[in-house]
DNA sequence: CGTGTCCTTGAATGGGGTCAACCTGAGTGG
DNA sequence: CCACTCAGGTTGACCCCATTCAAGGACACG
């Protein structure tokens, strides 16, 4: 089931129920930096939209006619290979943006991991939109570029690192993205294998190994303890080093 | 050696000795789009620069004062593992455009791996530039989704790829670089193991064995031939198919 | 208490890395 | 013109890591 062009046909929320003014990316958003006035008809052009976790808001091919910001909650970007597998190309936390008015149809899948609320905006408003006001593609330049920036720096990683760096960059990953707690974050062994780009097994296996090694503790089977980070960093390669600016 | 700062220290062309008007990128590169009043100013800010094959414009970590957009030629961008192993992430061929002015340093290696003639900008001329002129980063956005929709299909080709599918997909990228010509293109081993990001040996493996499966022919060392497109696109697969447009 | 989902563990297989020897052609200098 | 050298490429042998297939465990749910 996918977006299918009327918002409310999920029952999701529509319209812009939100104000701008509470929005916790404001800063960081494609939004940020407008002056008052544009961001106020950039704001009259959203609707404001929730995913439950799992919940998928494109597949790789749809017709996409709109691009989104997000507010919280993370997406995740992967591609379907034709023998089932997927590899997940990255993640698109808040302040992030998703689309791209150049094309016309989505080129990932576009998956909600955690709960997460988003700002859509359909293509043609948000072309409209940057003509009038060119200040709005200097914010958005930033972010993409941004993403190209880390994109690379996976590609670096999944393209020179063995199983144990994929999955240790993959446990980083997480650690980072889940802000901070006591450092106990989720996992969903699926999830690291898609992202590692590695069998599921390869990535049991590697866990048990780092809990014997200490490095981490498994207190359930969809948590996981950060014991020693700099351990795990070290096995996660420079590679990841290099994706911390 | 590197790029120290001063252009002529290398003897290279520096100055704008060529006119825009004649440029071949002109209609792909950052400046098209620029009303002429505007490319005026932009092309007084260009300094013209060649590099010869082989030849390096800038190393990951140091500092990279400028951007560039690329004339003729193409680079390849490039990270150093620590085990003296190197992977590239990307090439930028005629109206592409490297380097990022938020960021001082360079985060990869770029070389040219054909003769190549650049335009460089002074990050700081280019920002105030793009104050003045916001429309510039229309352009740049739109080189650099692409960039990133590329970047994003070659982690995917990687991430799941075995080596017989990176090498076809490099050996396609090739030969789609390089014009057409009566189907004969310029390789080198090296460059292809650290594309595919695996080992020399295996790359040679490999295309001794699409010779023996007539999908290619090795005329000389450092050329080869494409006799069956589409046997060589359906190894590469689908992925690559992702690529293109 | 069954059923299903997610995870773990084992055994077998094979693809690709590594090391090492050898080959080939382009220079180079006598 | 030949011998030498050296870089780049090939081929073989071996081994290790990750995949795959398969069986079994842990836990939540009805």
């Amino acid at each position: 089931m996918y977006y299918s062009g009327r918002l409310e046909a999920h029952g999701e929320v529509a319209g812009h129920a939100m104000a701008c003014a509470s929005c916790p990316a404001r800063d960081h958003a494609v939004c940020a930096g407008l002056d008052p006035a544009a961001r106020g008809a950039f704001e009259r052009l959203a609707r404001h939209r929730r995913l439950r976790k799992g919940q998928t808001l494109a597949w790789e091919g749809d017709d996409m006619p709109y691009v989104a910001s997000v507010v919280r909650g993370r997406l995740t970007l992967s591609r379907h290979a034709r023998d089932g597998g997927e590899l997940i190309l990255g993640t698109v936390g808040p302040g992030g943006f998703v689309g791209d008015t150049t094309q016309q149809r989505a080129t990932n899948n576009i998956v909600a991991v955690t709960d997460t609320e988003l700002c859509l905006y359909s293509k043609a408003d948000f072309d409209r939109f940057a003509v009038a006001h060119p200040e709005i593609n200097t914010q958005l330049l930033r972010t993409v570029l941004g993403d190209l920036e880390q994109t690379r720096s996976w590609l670096f990683m999944i393209g020179r690192g063995t199983a144990s760096e994929r999955v240790a960059s993959v446990l980083m990953e997480f650690a980072e993205d889940d802000g901070e707690g006591p450092g106990d974050y989720a996992i969903d062994r699926t999830q690291i294998a898609f992202s590692a780009g590695v069998a599921m097994e390869t990535v049991s296996r590697h866990l048990t190994r780092f809990v014997r090694a200490g490095i981490i503790a498994l207190p359930s089977r969809d948590r996981f303890r950060l014991l020693d980070r700099d351990a795990l960093s070290a096995i996660a390669g420079q590679a990841h080093a290099a994706e911390l600016h």
